[in-house]
DNA sequence: ACTTATGGATAGTGGCACTATCCACCTGAG
DNA sequence: CTCAGGTGGATAGTGCCACTATCCATAAGT
């Protein structure tokens, strides 16, 4: 197919296909000729994966780029490949604000290891978590609302099934499954919380 | 205290502060002369509150200023003005995408139906979720990974333990308290399921 | 033949969150 | 009292980023 049919496939404007191929985001169609070249259904994936990455995980189109290469290399075993891809996820989340306070740092630590879970030191989820923690503290909530442990439970069973239900016969797919499951999932989990918190509010006020 | 005592004290550069009081975000210091005014905690608190928004919600200011008016908006009900709050952070998240297919948009209303929820038409939650599933759907993940009920459950038992957490003695905060759930909750537990995921990963790969 | 599409390069746009500069005026240390 | 430096306020500029527009030589379709 020609991009034109790429584009109506996507609903995606060809210009900005264009942009994402310059940007290597989508690989380069098959050439044909000098000025001519054939996608497949592969593209069609691809660049509806990009769309979801940018519009759901709103990413920036280089953290775009990163994770989608990751995804595509082969990786020694198949934990590796699955945590780089990941962390690729959780970093591109990272605006980059200042270093968490070592408090904030030590009691995240301090949760991971009471509750035994095996996070390294350089899962960017560490930093993340202990900046939005220094906020809590510095707006006056210093234990989070109470909500802690609350978010840790819910957080551990959540994880639990997502990886069983990452295990399928295809593992080539794991990889994508893994964005997916990261950044899809969380918005799917955010806007149920949003509806199941107006639910419980309408019966408790 | 001095503009530049507020912004030793939070960290947030003078002409940053001006600008957010100029766009509304912060109120105006008491005046003391016709180029002098003095701020207090409640500034203080203020800025602390626009950064969380901004840094870890990723609001945009525009946003940033509606939910904070609403914020101190008196409603006629507690629910009332606990509900407006709650739309306006969610609204704020949603990117304005194209409207979700009537299929998804069917699959949010009969979820929210079997599960019982109290969910207005209105909740803009509704319509991120059908975007995320037709998303999951053109990614060829038609069930969302067989998570959509993991999901709900764990939306259910949080929202419940949220409300909870809301009630306090302190009315007056109870709107603040709303906003800093939503967000700065939500992204505690993105992280901590970031977190829990890799531990989960690392047991089971 | 000739309208339309294509790949590729280059430049431009619009939105947004700040920053920088200016200015007249005030404050506080010495 | 002096004067370096801060202040409120207005206006303009910056940097980033995700596109979008334009051009061009060439190829495809009718």
């Amino acid at each position: 197919m020609k991009i034109a049919e790429l584009s109506r496939r996507t609903g995606v404007p060809v210009p900005t296909i264009k942009y994402y191929l310059r940007e290597g985001l989508v690989p380069h169609g098959e050439r044909t000729g000098p000025n001519q070249a054939s996608y497949d259904e592969s593209h069609v994936h691809r660049v509806r994966l990009v769309r979801a990455l940018v519009e759901v995980g709103g990413l920036p189109i280089a953290s775009a780029r990163e994770v989608l290469t990751l995804m595509h290399e082969p990786g020694r075993s198949r934990l590796e490949s699955v945590g780089k891809v990941h962390f690729a996820v959780h970093r591109a989340r990272q605006p980059q604000s200042e270093t968490p306070s070592t408090a904030s740092t030590t009691r995240v630590a301090e949760l991971i290891a009471r509750r035994g879970w095996q996070a390294r030191e350089t899962n960017p989820a560490r930093a993340t978590l202990a900046g939005v923690l220094d906020h809590f503290t510095r707006l006056g909530e210093p234990d989070a609302l109470g909500l802690l442990d609350v978010y840790a439970d819910a957080a551990e069973g959540l994880a639990t099934a997502e990886i069983a239900a990452l295990s399928g016969p295809e593992v080539d797919h794991m990889a994508e499954r893994v964005v997916l499951m990261t950044v899809l999932g969380g918005a799917l989990l955010d806007a149920l919380r949003g509806l199941a918190q107006e639910s419980s509010a309408t019966s408790s006020f």
